[in-house]
DNA sequence: CTGTATCCGTGTTGATACTG
DNA sequence: CAGTATCAACACGGATACAG
């Protein structure tokens, strides 16, 4: 399927820049955010739902078709004894994440950025990618392996001076694991939620070198927030 | 204005990602390419909608007052003689850039990208940024100036080794300068087209170093067509 | 349980015409 | 030249019903 069979030519903005290409393939509603959850790895109709929160079921199959048609999604049949289905990213689909990453990086600066919303693990997993600061890790001399157990994902960052690797891993490797839901890291790491706090609520808990956990809000810094005239 | 006095509740995405904030504040419809018009510096209502092949007056104004209201763009009046009001973008718009780029470097991967439609000399500069080279560069020696005189804009490009910066400056310090419209550039460093075509057909003069101009088309390579299975 | 199809209310978009 | 007003078309989101 050719993206002009499903998609109006007055839809298109008929524009040989390259970035506008990209708004015509994946920039109506919802379907960057798609691509997102798939960027931790392929996923059920039913995880992409309840991590896009708000999207309807008719919405979601219409992306997921369109994604499929321009090939940055496919659709796989698991073996047998799972029977399922999933979709996932093609390698052209993987490509996407550094527009991911520039638009939270951008975005992390605007003055109405609430981050108590919900969170998907996948948006934790890029945020780790896109905020991690080399140098400091650098200047610091960490080197080492943090496990992340939130919500059905487990990831593991090796991070140091030479920059920061996270993705599926075995926990075990881990110095030290945090266990909680997406918000509660972010609480952590981004939020200023001093690592006792969230430990006493029992939103995260800690295992492994203690040190390292309460060291980690100081290697992914935020960038300043934008100053905005009218507010 | 806040971004939810004119927006509605059930059009946010109400995720606390960073990127989801990003497309609620510029993933409306044109919003993203207002901005990249605007990457060049300051222009007017007109020049805008000139270069923005489709859009609607009524929408290029909905998107200039709704970035405006969010801090990503300024309304300047310029001093008396000029009598003229310009649309600029602010520290923080300027910052989106790699947005942009991402986004173009990501498309231009795509099997169905057309490069063969109306091109404004904005996407041109963004792209001379996205696509060079800096280790071609290095391998063959290259350290140059280079003039770009496309359509109303001029901008003159340093590039080496080191890396590329182009910005609007004075052609007299180019060792070679480019005359014609977006399109014809594009053919010569993107389109594969020669040189000599573009000259003979008058789409592009060229005027000094001429070997220069010859060397240019390999330091901008495209990254590798995606594979999709079905098409 | 995992989607898919259809209807429908609502709001955004876009073309045309128009005004300062 | 720089927008505004009006109106039609369509995309979106919700609900519901249905299929494997």
């Amino acid at each position: 399927m050719r993206p002009d069979t499903d998609t109006d030519d007055r839809r298109r903005y008929n524009d040989a820049c390259a970035a506008a290409h990209a708004l015509d393939l994946v920039g109506e509603r919802w379907a960057l955010l798609v691509m997102r959850e798939l960027m931790t790895g392929p996923k059920r109709f039913s995880d992409l739902r309840a991590n896009l929160p708000g999207i309807s079921a008719n919405i979601l199959t219409r992306r997921l078709h369109g994604l499929e048609g321009i090939g940055v999604v496919e659709r796989r049949e698991l073996p047998p004894p799972a029977a399922s289905k999933v979709y996932a990213l093609t390698a052209w689909g993987y490509q996407a994440e550094p527009i991911l990453r520039e638009l939270g990086r951008w975005a992390a600066r605007s003055p109405w950025h609430d981050p108590t919303m919900p969170f998907s693990s996948a948006s934790l997993l890029l945020s780790l990618r896109t905020m991690f600061d080399a140098g400091r890790a650098a200047a610091t001399g960490v080197d080492a392996r943090v496990g992340f157990a939130v919500g059905h994902d487990r990831f593991l960052a090796r991070i140091s001076g030479a920059g920061i690797d996270v993705d599926h891993g075995d926990l075990d490797l881990a110095d030290v694991v945090l266990t909680g839901a997406p918000e509660a890291v972010v609480g952590l790491l981004y939020g200023g939620v001093p690592l006792a706090d969230l430990e006493a609520s029992g939103a995260l808990s800690v295992d492994g070198d203690r040190a390292l956990a309460a060291a980690l809000p100081g290697l992914f810094p935020l960038p300043p927030k934008a100053e905005v005239a009218s507010d």
